[in-house]
DNA sequence: CTTTTCTCCTGTATGC
DNA sequence: TGCATACAGGAGAAAA
């Protein structure tokens, strides 16, 4: 489940891959991948080749190439993982992924970039870049908290003003993006804040202090390369991160509380899982018509 | 306008 | 063994 720090971490591999070479061709397979380009993978694969990859970048869960024309103008390769996307850096001639959805060829003749999704959540498109070089398509994406231009007073103001659960917020990518399921229970295993409370009823130091564990426990699952509980997270040489070793609350239910021994549990929430330790995170008092 | 629910997809695990 | 069902869940459309 590619969140933040999986995403960071394609995102680097393609910096070391792919920057700086040149795109020769593109081949799109089924309709699919390219369904949020709108004029369709064809239009998209002519519009890239020839095109020189000046740099590979990232907010929350999405990842760009912005590509250069040989005239100078640019545009943006943007990129979605969804649930089980991939981004393969691979030598010519390997057989082809059972879901390979995308192949990129360069100039150069040397290794290709794969898109592989099982799950086909993920897709790619071609975007306008702002002078930011932010793609248009993802403007009300918000920063995510590792960018410079992440304001958390600012984050904090809008959580307090809102009358939803706190992990819906923290999972809203329009209001701080990155944070998926695994990381919105670390983050909140690790502020001790039940998911279902309302973002309303905690005070704003409380909200700022969860908003600083999900940037630290991001940055953590950075460090070990990301969480990987299969091999459909993987960075672009297929290779898994080992962050789930670490994880106190998400996929733990039945395991004691690393702080107090209770056991984890499980609980549904937004048609998932959350898991909580019922002894750190008390649920929220039943609120209703009436009380 | 804000907030919540539904839908897309397929491999793996579980139940009868 | 075989078949049905549940589950994983990000994001955007649709509904409330």
């Amino acid at each position: 489940m590619p969140e933040l720090p999986e995403v960071e971490v394609v995102r680097r591999g393609l910096a070391g891959h792919v920057v700086g070479r040149i795109i020769e061709s593109a081949e799109l397979r089924g309709a699919r991948v390219a369904r949020r380009h709108l004029p369709g993978p064809a239009d998209l694969a002519a519009r890239i080749a020839g095109t020189h990859v000046e740099s590979a970048r990232r907010r929350g869960k999405y990842l760009w190439l912005v590509l250069a024309s040989p005239d100078g103008e640019r545009q943006a390769l943007l990129a979605h993982l969804g649930m089980s996307g991939q981004l393969l850096v691979e030598e010519p001639g390997a057989p082809d992924e059972k879901h390979l959805h995308a192949r990129f060829l360069f100039a150069d003749g040397g290794t290709e970039l794969r898109f592989v999704d099982q799950r086909t959540f993920g897709g790619l498109a071609l975007s306008e870049l702002t002078d930011e070089l932010v793609p248009d398509a993802i403007a009300h994406i918000a920063a995510d908290p590792l960018e410079p231009a992440f304001d958390q007073a600012l984050v904090v103001r809008r959580m307090k003003a809102r009358d939803s659960a706190v992990k819906r917020a923290l999972l809203d990518q329009t209001l701080v993006s990155g944070v998926g399921n695994i990381y919105a229970d670390e983050a909140l295993w690790r502020a001790q804040i039940h998911g279902e409370r309302l973002c309303s009823a905690l005070t704003r130091p409380a909200l700022s202090r969860l908003l600083d564990h999900a940037r630290d426990v991001m940055l953590e699952a950075l460090g070990q390369g990301g969480t990987s509980f299969d091999a459909l997270y993987v960075n672009v040489n297929g290779a898994s991160g080992y962050f789930d070793r670490s994880l106190h609350a998400y996929g733990q239910e039945g395991r004691p509380c690393a702080r107090c021994g209770t056991l984890i549990r499980r609980e549904a929430f937004m048609n998932r899982s959350s898991y909580s330790c019922p002894r750190c995170q008390p649920r929220p008092r039943a609120r209703g018509a009436g009380n």
